[in-house]
DNA sequence: CCATGATATGAAATCAATACCACAAATTCT
DNA sequence: AGAATTTGTGGTATTGATTTCATATCATGG
């Protein structure tokens, strides 16, 4: 049923349907027979047909990784609980980390699809600023800090060198690192150089054979453990860039006997539920994620109220929760 | 630009640009001139503008009660991997298990004539009955069990029956339940009855001091455990409905100086990746969350296709994963 | 060499809505 | 009372695409 058809089974015209659903002059009497007939046959007016000519979709297409990531949900909660509030609707894709996807992505964004986009994506490639730059609808970074974009994201840095400070101060001489690809600019390098920063501010020196290179999976985080702690020098101390790696660290000491803390340190970033309840408690860094994707929200709602805006950063803060995993003193 | 510029800027026909995009009759001279103007001006068809036409949105609308729920999360990642793989895209909405929300969001996808519906509901009311039969398109309930609709379901009840029945046969000879709500017919229900079963087969006797319902979360878990386990006679085993509320209650035996397993065994439903590294891993029960995505993302597609398909149901298989939380001998 | 079917073409109709316009009626302001 | 707004109305143009239709061209088999 469309809406002339709605129209004359409500004995009104197209000109007044429209009104009644777009707040224009309207009788009381029509009105009436507007709500009665919706009650009667059901009808709502299409949103393809109404966007057509409004070029308004009230659609927000997300770009993500993968849902079942704690990160990635938080940060999607916190867009989908703001995008809700304001009539928007969210369309979803996740890209299982392969960045063709996300360009992919984009280009199905393009025309006319969404009135915005919020991308979380870990690598930022020429490809992303080219198709980026193109979208016709604002765009929101989330996670990564990027010229020219509005972003939101989090102290990667700050937290990493915090965290590995910690550990140094309880007594650790041979810290440890495992984190994921240098390609992601904020779980990748920012927290490496975090830790870093912090090796160089304690005096101590850093050693190649202590860094690894580990995937976003606690199996890799179990292997990559494994790896460094069945050297004949071993570290007393390893900084994760994820919850998950340090979790598979936990796995992997567990069963090879080693002892958290005395035996080996252990912090990590990103607070996720299972750091909390795990086998040992892990100090970590807890990130805004949800605020994350709730400011991101509303960034892209103003961009989309006032497409010039000059593209501005946001960085959120964090703070750090100490447990038993570096509990040595 | 609209297809009309974009003709004229490729000097082709309008048709011809349609004809491009929906592979039609085209020479080879028109396809150049066409692909090199797309590769100028970055033209891609409206997909409002085409729905209009066609009626087909590619468009699949998701309602899931919240995000950060490990289990949703995989089903979510389950619909996307299959959909997105078919050129559909997904319109999600969380709810927050509030279940007017729910209809609401069925309202939502009417207007955006979604070429179908998946639905994760908790509970099913007549309400819902009557909005998902005026649906015009075809629907997918997963987790549920409903006659006349499509289902992927759990083997909820067996998978309870089982983890029951592992406890009984280490010896359990006072068994207590933390359940959730019963209106939930998967979670509540049939996991309620699976566990009857099994002590009523036992020849155990069901003892209502030992029976609590919780909500979905790890407090709630904390709090039912507390209230169990502080009476002045004290249950050997205790069946969970979910690995959330097992948590809790291994977070409160922690707290109180319970022993898992030799003073309580624990089992649960859902094999959430904290219930392999929590302070006592948990025997739980595997259900195949993803593959349910999946299966239902597929089934809606040949719904899709085929309209008047008769309702079908798929129950999915489990399969048990012993450890310590019950490994008593 | 002509009948037939496959390929190719662009004008016009159509899809379901909103925007604009001209004008009528009711209300408020001088 | 008359002018100026505000409110109310329906017809028509417009939005950006696909679909239909009438017609043209080409190749192939008899």
């Amino acid at each position: 049923m469309n809406i002339s058809d709605f129209a004359k089974a409500a004995g009104v015209s197209k000109s007044a349907v429209s009104r009644y659903f777009n707040d224009g002059y309207l009788s009381k009497d029509k009105r009436e027979k507007i709500e009665a007939a919706i009650e009667k046959t059901g009808y709502s007016p299409s949103i393809s047909a109404r966007s057509v000519r409004t070029r308004i979709t009230k659609l927000v297409g997300v770009i993500l990784p993968k849902l079942s990531s704690e990160s990635c949900a938080r940060v999607t909660d916190g867009i989908s609980s703001v995008l809700s509030e304001y009539g928007y609707e969210l369309l979803l894709v996740t890209t299982s980390n392969n960045y063709h996807k996300e360009i992919e992505s984009l280009e199905l964004f393009r025309q006319n699809r969404v009135d915005g986009v919020i991308l979380l994506s870990t690598v930022f490639t020429d490809l992303h600023r080219a198709v980026l730059s193109k979208m016709h609808v604002p765009v929101i970074l989330v996670g990564q800090k990027h010229k020219g974009f509005n972003c939101v994201c989090h102290d990667d840095y700050g937290a990493a060198r915090n965290l590995t400070r910690i550990m140094l101060e309880k007594g650790s001489v041979k810290p440890a690192y495992i984190g994921v690809d240098p390609e992601d600019k904020a779980a990748g390098e920012a927290r490496y150089n975090g830790f870093i920063k912090a090796i160089e501010e304690s005096g101590n020196k850093i050693r190649k054979e202590f860094m690894e290179i580990a995937e976003f999976t606690m199996d890799s985080g179990y292997e990559k453990a494994k790896h460094l702690l069945s050297g004949k020098e071993l570290p007393d101390s390893i900084f994760c860039a994820t919850d998950t790696i340090a979790l598979g660290v936990i796995m992997y000491c567990r069963d090879s006997g080693l002892r958290i803390p005395e035996d080996i340190m252990i912090a990590s970033v990103g607070d996720s539920k299972v750091g909390r309840i795990a086998a040992v408690p892990i100090t970590t860094a807890h990130l805004h994620y949800k605020t994350a994707g709730s400011e991101a929200a509303k960034m892209l709602l103003s961009a989309i109220k006032q497409p010039d805006l000059i593209p501005r950063v946001l960085q959120l803060d964090y703070y750090v929760i100490e447990r038993q995993s570096t509990n040595k003193i």
